[in-house]
DNA sequence: ACCTGAACACCGTTCAAGT
DNA sequence: ACCTGAACACCGTTCAAGT
């Protein structure tokens, strides 16, 4: 439902609520338990579109690094579009439903790189716990200016971490380094995991 | 609050409402505003603690790839160990607050096997974003035995994922390697993050 | 047969009234 | 000065009453 994810995106996951949703729609709070048995089905909904995202157009070049360099990137940035309804993405089983297609695709990217069966799963999997790990962490702080601010509030460029130095003088060494989110982190990131990728 | 965790533990984090540990603790539902600004304020200190853990019992051998395998281990377990809260730590932004232990350890131990400061965030950073995504995911099944059937709800083995065949054969190749969560798995993917530490 | 909306059992939080 | 608990403005969901 269209206009669901329209009250979420523009008020906050925190403040969809049936009533809000038949204010937005001029019909009566409980009519949408004629489309969706509960609330969370229908937040289950919003959330496999938002996984699913532009799976469909997934690349199939010659080189399989990118091509699961753009899935991932493509997960991430259709996460980052609905930052409140990201968390979400925890409450379903990850390699189900809307995961598919991804799952698929990156798989067959390591299996075409020459990835025997044990290392590709393992592969896949440290590189979508790490995506989620990463997006959601990068959304959460979005998430804060939509419900903060309503819609369309995009903070400035995110802060560095800026531990206390004499507490802790590793951490300071690194500290100009760590920034909560940003795409080119979140790449490094990837490349980290796939350093050996064969060929 | 010991009780508060209490009442998370046994009932779930969804659950848990002010009026429910007023009747937990036979006082008054607002009696915990005088301790507690918002209830929000008081699950962020659940999280806190979970998230320090053990974190002081964390080793220094002279192995450092060890000792940032057991700091990672270690959060885990501690947020396994409460698994309908473990979501909760995305509210917190990562690398503040009662992460500072824990990260200021792990970032001690790469600097200590001779890396410069920009790769030990970036590193440092995807250990995290990595432990952080396939701990909530496990925990989010966990999170739903004991918002089922309670406390101490432990299921079996966990199951394997099971895409149909004819749709993605290549998922289908690896599904056998393919679990939704167990230490093993975990441990194989930090290896994989850490896999050319020097030295 | 279908749909509406009153009603039930909650919720976080405030603040006047009591001590 | 302190604390209690009634009250306010919500919530998801049900189901009797209307059409």
């Amino acid at each position: 439902m269209a206009a669901a994810m329209e009250v979420v995106d523009t008020n906050g996951a925190g403040a969809f609520s049936m009533r809000a949703l038949g204010g937005f729609l001029d019909c009566d709070p409980t009519a949408m338990y004629r489309h969706f048995a509960t609330k969370n089905a229908l937040l289950d909904a919003l959330v496999d579109s938002v996984i699913r995202g532009g799976a469909a157009d997934l690349p199939e070049t010659d080189d399989p690094r990118a091509d699961i360099r753009a899935n991932f990137r493509q997960l991430r940035r259709s996460l980052l579009a609905h930052p409140t309804l990201a968390p979400l993405v925890l409450r379903r089983p990850p390699g189900m439903g809307a995961y598919w297609e991804r799952s698929d695709h990156a798989v067959a990217q390591l299996h075409r790189a020459g990835m025997d069966p044990a290392d590709a799963a393992n592969v896949y999997q440290t590189l979508l716990f790490y995506t989620l790990g990463h997006t959601l962490s990068e959304a959460r702080q979005l998430a804060r200016a939509v419900e903060k601010e309503g819609a369309g509030a995009r903070g400035g460029p995110v802060a560095a971490v800026r531990p206390p130095a004499e507490l802790h003088p590793d951490l300071s060494d690194v500290a100009p380094h760590l920034r909560e989110g940003n795409e080119t982190q979140f790449l490094a990131g990837l490349d980290l995991i796939l350093r050996d990728l064969p060929r």
